[in-house]
DNA sequence: CAAGTTACCTGACGGC
DNA sequence: TGCCGTCAGGTAACTT
């Protein structure tokens, strides 16, 4: 489900009702995420101790609490956050709760179960950048991620440039639905062989991924089947999709009929004409 | 090493 | 109505 847009949107969504307020309980539904729940750990590491900051960083969330320690989530393809009040109804897929001390609930929900939530103690934070984002590129808008970083990566490299813009190592949090929006903003097909890519096209990629992110966020993100924010409310970025899931529709901007293969497993769709 | 494939899991959808 | 195959916003562990 979420890329960097929705991950964002969530972020901002929950901080407010999460900034000093303390956990109180901790429920775990007892099925296991990409790795089981830490739920002991959840439970030493952040009851009772008042929450000082919530960022994202690539596709994770970090919540952190009085004296160091941090949560850290991972969406996975279905996962999800949300605000609710006390005892509202838990809904199917519900695999983690956690009391505040105003009795309202976080909630995480994971049809698939492909997340993560990764407890760190406040001795582990030091070495996050070789443990838990080991494998996690610069941010799309850091100074780092610019056209020479992207060039000097891919010298020599036979990867089609979809499938590089979607390795977290590259970069971080960008998906299947925003690398193929990028890429039809930048005129770049999918396939190209980022060898082949000069210094003005990372250029202009570069910019059309920090334009289709800003404003993917100021939409409320893309919700394409089941995307809710915080507050249980879509997002409307979808509506904006220029080339995503509109295999055999005309080009918006040339009429031309769009196209769709596969690259790395992932659809992948593009304007054969715009796209070169 | 780089590049391609598979696995993890549930649910929605289309064809028959 | 139901059964079956395919696909889905991610990532890492495999294989080649």
């Amino acid at each position: 489900m979420p890329e960097l847009p929705e991950v964002e949107v969530i972020c901002r969504g929950i901080r407010p009702h999460l900034l000093d307020r303390t956990v109180t309980a901790i429920h775990a539904s007892g099925k296991e995420l990409r790795r089981p729940i830490p739920l002991d750990r959840l439970r030493r590491e952040m009851l009772l101790r008042p929450i000082t900051f919530v960022d994202r960083r690539a596709k994770y969330l970090q919540i952190g609490v009085e004296g160091g320690a941090r949560l850290i989530i991972h969406l996975g393809m279905t996962g999800n956050l949300g605000f609710f009040a006390p005892n509202s109804q838990a809904a199917k897929h519900d695999h983690l709760r956690w009391t505040l001390d105003n009795n309202s609930e976080l909630r995480y929900n994971d049809s698939r179960r492909f997340g993560s939530i990764i407890m760190c103690s406040s001795h582990e934070i030091a070495d996050l950048e070789t443990s838990v984002f080991q494998t996690t590129g610069p941010e799309p808008f850091s100074d780092q991620f610019s056209a020479e970083y992207l060039q000097r990566l891919a010298k020599g490299k036979e990867v089609p440039v979809k499938v590089f813009i979607m390795n977290t190592r590259v970069v971080a949090g960008i998906g299947n639905i925003y690398a193929g929006e990028s890429l039809f903003r930048a005129g770049i097909l999918p396939t190209r062989k980022v060898r082949t890519l000069s210094g003005k096209e990372w250029l202009k990629l570069v910019t059309a991924i920090r334009e289709i992110l800003e404003e993917a966020i100021a939409c409320g993100g893309s919700t394409i089947s089941n995307f809710l924010n915080a507050h249980q409310e879509k997002g409307y970025f979808q509506v904006h999709f220029m080339v995503y899931g509109r295999r055999g529709e005309p080009c918006p901007t040339c009429r031309t009929t769009i196209e769709n293969l596969r690259l790395g497993g992932r659809a992948s769709y593009f304007c054969p004409r715009c796209q070169r």
